[in-house]
DNA sequence: AATTAAATTTAGACAAATCTAAAAATTGGT
DNA sequence: ACCAATTTTTAGATTTGTCTAAATTTAATT
């Protein structure tokens, strides 16, 4: 596997669609950053090798083989975002651009003991779920904060916008992974929140509160 | 850089050589295991961009900036194969691979924060010093125990062959980094050595001898 | 259902890194 | 100092991944 066709996999996987409803080349080309062409010319790589599934015209998927090898790249990236916010104090709206350089090591050893030196982490730093070993993927029950009722409390479990600009913006205003929240009102006319975080009360708007991810509590 | 830009130079680094001994293409071609010819065609890249000295015929030398360049990338090796001994349990044997992929990851922080992860470790687990962040190179005061005399007394610091089999075998016959060593007798024969190694007695090839490295005593 | 617009693929080109085979330069032996 | 052997370079081809521009297919509109 060479680094681009893991990229390739990694993002048809992220943008998700089926055999049913398959990702258009367009689609991949837009969110790499790259041309159609390009894309379709992998696609028949990729089908070549059994990774995707592939109709002229009609877009890719993943097969079952495919999935199972984006989930482990995908493995790979989330452990090391854990590995270097957790062993080398790196914040975490920098550690996605390095995780995209380590997730293409090739060594099996390599990944588990990392797994283990991190204690087993069920969660990256944004709160996504590190897939097991055997790709399985342990979703949260989780929300869109703009989608609790008034209210309703809970906890900051992850962010949709993983992007270094949201990520800051959220550490500026002490926004973080395990805050308490509680919706304390909601405004009809711009949609945006008023809700009480930890021990203060603060106003977000409706862009931040459908970018962040709430546990509600039971 | 590219990866196979960074690796030519620390080829070219580890065959050592200065401009008024430039390495030949075809010795550089045979340690990659690759084709004169491609040496040629990287040789003039890497002169291109002033990483190395080149002239037609006459062979290749790292210029200041190539061998501070090349020590840059030694330096990440080494420091990932501290940390995979130290932080993942690999054996010495294990770590060379691993790290040649490693060593190209690009991010400064990474490196900085691993060696203060590592505690600024000065050796790697062969025992080759790590330059620092300068490019400062802390070559230790260090023998063949091929060539100590009868006698003499010291501590295994290094290996100069740090292939996997030759390392196997040194694990095989308890022969680690750290152990003392006395030179009690030399046979003129086949140069064999009859050495102390902490408590027990062993008999060693002359070829085992002249690939380890000893700190004599004071 | 025909025509236009949009999406997708094909064809041909390019850059990087490599190779083979042939040509050129260097070296060593006499 | 010459010739033969060796080393090194050149020229041209190949692979991977990409691109542009043209051609084709699909979708949308009337």
């Amino acid at each position: 596997m060479t680094r681009s066709e893991e990229n390739y996999l990694k993002t048809i996987f992220h943008l998700g669609g089926n055999e049913a409803t398959p990702i258009s080349t367009n689609a991949i080309a837009e969110q790499m950053e790259t041309k159609p062409s390009s894309v379709t010319d992998m696609a028949k790589k990729l089908a070549e090798k059994g990774l995707v599934h592939y109709k002229k015209y009609q877009g890719v998927s993943l097969t079952d083989y495919g999935a199972k090898t984006a989930l482990s790249i995908i493995r790979k990236h989330r452990l090391w975002e854990v590995f270097l916010v957790k062993k080398l104090e790196f914040t975490w709206d920098e550690v996605h651009e390095v995780a995209e350089q380590l997730e293409h090591i090739k060594s099996e050893k390599l990944i588990d003991k990392l797994d283990e030196l991190l204690d087993f982490p069920k969660y990256d730093p944004h709160g996504d779920p590190i897939p097991t070993k055997d790709g399985k993927f342990m979703e949260r029950d989780k929300q869109l904060l703009s989608e609790m009722p008034v209210n309703t409390q809970g906890v900051c479990v992850g962010v949709k916008d993983s992007s270094a600009p949201f990520l800051k913006f959220l550490d500026k205003n002490k926004i973080a992974l395990g805050n308490a929240i509680k919706v304390l009102d909601k405004e009809d006319f711009d949609q945006s929140l008023h809700i009480q975080m930890d021990n203060r009360e603060l106003r977000i708007s409706h862009q931040i509160a459908s970018n962040l991810y709430v546990k509600k509590n039971d």
